[in-house]
RNA sequence: GGUGGAGUGGCCGAGAGGCGAGGCAACGGCCUGCAAAGCCGUCUACACGGGUUCAAAUCCCGUCUCCACCUCCA
């Protein structure tokens, strides 16, 4: 069996083939940095995570590509609101994304270019599609026509005489058609003079939906294999794309992506809602790798609400896992056994990456592997850690993993410091009380040993790490 | 109004005409000094009403509820 994804276009599951046998690409629509990210936001990442890494797992080379939009309306709003300069405020929320992506284990992108430094491409492409019929300027914006593309509307099943036309009134008349979206903004008074370029119809800053095609095409090629995001970019983020690199010659995706829903109390999580949880916050209280488990466990497609008592859940079933992993790379060493996948883990990662199945087979093989552990069957125990590590790995979920290996970043660490060396103290009391200066006097020189220095003083027995 | 998606056992969460996904919780057992972990077993569900079929959670018709997109959005 090999790979088939789901395709928006097509709204069904096909036979992934892409356009180079073993070198597949994929341009994914990354976050626009207006804010710190919640789960919400991530989980796009997550799911084309877990493409890429089962892309790699069979054999393919990669190219993975994720942009940063770092120029748009609600950065220019937030960051004024904030007293910021507008490219401080996007970077410094770019970094709070980069650090959500990597605190969840997603391997770095091949690329992850900004908006911001590709406005020569997006002119270019503004050119092509003036000089093709698809796009006129209007003072100093410029608007894709709809109207000159036969396509437009088959990504989403959209038909134009049915779409609600556009609430941006301000520009509505300078339109030839309302459902015309911008390729460029002109240049408003009350914006930034630094948030404008210089382009042959005034100075202006891109529409949103521009920078993804001139990259995609910049970095990928005219055609590629996969694009992704979330849902809500099907339309009309999705379609303007897709119209906008057609119309300009492009054969562009092949395949589309979108990922589900985090929701909470049953609607998108959204800041405007109020229902969010941020990657910070739930990462202090919660492992990353749990929460990537909780995460990367559903369907991609499907929609994960967002509840505690789940999260908890997923903890305690990844909780399980990892327990044979460690009990078992103890008994047999962490790298024994071949690393080969269950049957059933790769049919299901082949049938539009069904981790849900996939994670089954890993927690049946785990069962198996407990069973040997019971059984002192090392060569079975050996047999089912190599699998299980391996289609963990396939999900990025391996705990042995580097990636989760460092015992540093628990936070749970300190407080189970703090109850050894009171446990530690509390045996040695008892030898003082009954005069047993021996063991009273090996439990300091071993604490000592450890770094910990004991002093007794007036107050009580008190420690400190020398 | 248009387009798309969802409703599954105590909970999470798959599946998509017939063989009890998986996990969590609970209960019983094995193991164990006790516990934990582990293993075995129990709990047989598919929003509602019709229909098709030897057989429906899965297909068809209808109904209800919820969500998303059509305006910025992962």
């Amino acid at each position: 069996m090999s790979l088939r994804l789901y395709d928006t276009a097509a709204r069904a599951v096909r036979d992934f083939t892409p356009l180079r046998a073993g070198q597949v690409s994929m341009y994914v629509c990354g976050l626009t940095v207006q804010g710190p990210p919640h789960i919400g936001h991530v989980r796009f990442a997550l799911a084309f995570d877990v493409l890429r890494r089962w892309l790699l797992h069979t054999g393919s080379e990669v190219t993975y590509v994720r942009n940063v939009t770092d120029v748009d309306d609600k950065i220019l709003t937030k960051a004024a609101a904030a007293g910021v300069p507008w490219w401080a405020w996007a970077y410094e929320n770019e970094r709070a994304a980069t650090r959500a992506y990597e605190v969840l284990g997603t391997l770095p992108p091949t690329y992850e270019p900004r908006a911001t430094g590709h406005v020569p491409e997006m002119v270019e492409l503004i050119e092509r599609l003036v000089a093709g019929g698809h796009a006129y300027a209007v003072g100093g914006d410029v608007y894709f026509d709809v109207g000159s593309f036969p396509g437009y509307g088959e990504l989403t099943g959209q038909k134009l005489g049915d779409l609600q036309p556009a609430a941006d009134t301000a520009t509505d008349e300078r339109k030839r058609d309302p459902r015309d979206f911008a390729l460029w903004k002109a240049a408003k008074p009350d914006e930034p003079a630094t948030a404008a370029w210089p382009t042959p119809w005034g100075r202006g800053r891109p529409g949103w939906h521009l920078e993804c095609s001139a990259m995609a095409e910049k970095y990928l090629g005219p055609e590629f294999d996969v694009h992704g995001g979330g849902l809500d970019l099907r339309f009309p983020h999705h379609e303007n794309e897709r119209a906008q690199s057609q119309a300009a010659g492009d054969g562009f995706a092949r395949y589309w992506l979108h990922n589900g829903w985090v929701t909470m109390g049953g609607e998108k999580m959204s800041k405007s809602l109020g229902n969010t949880a941020l990657v910070d916050e739930v990462v202090r209280r919660v492992r990353p790798v749990e929460l990537r488990y909780y995460l990367v466990a559903p369907h991609y497609r499907s929609t994960i609400e967002f509840t505690e008592v789940a999260l908890e859940e997923a903890g305690t079933a990844y909780r399980r896992l990892e327990s044979f992993v460690r009990r078992a790379a103890e008994r047999v060493g962490a790298d024994a056994g071949a690393r080969v996948l269950c049957a059933d883990f790769s049919n299901a990662m082949d049938d539009d990456l069904g981790t849900p199945a996939a994670v089954a087979a890993v927690h049946e093989t785990v069962r198996e592997g407990n069973t040997a552990l019971a059984a002192g069957d090392d060569r079975a125990v050996a047999g089912a850690l190599g699998s299980v590590r391996a289609m963990l790995g396939v999900l990025g979920l391996d705990p042995l993993d580097p990636q989760w290996a460092a015992g540093g970043s628990d936070s749970r660490l300190p407080a189970v410091t703090d109850g050894l060396v009171a446990l530690a103290l509390e045996q040695r009391a008892a030898a003082r009380a009954r005069k047993d200066y021996a063991s009273a006097d090996a439990i300091r020189n071993q604490l000592g040993a450890l770094g910990v220095q004991v002093e007794d003083t007036s107050q009580g027995t008190r420690w400190e790490l020398t």
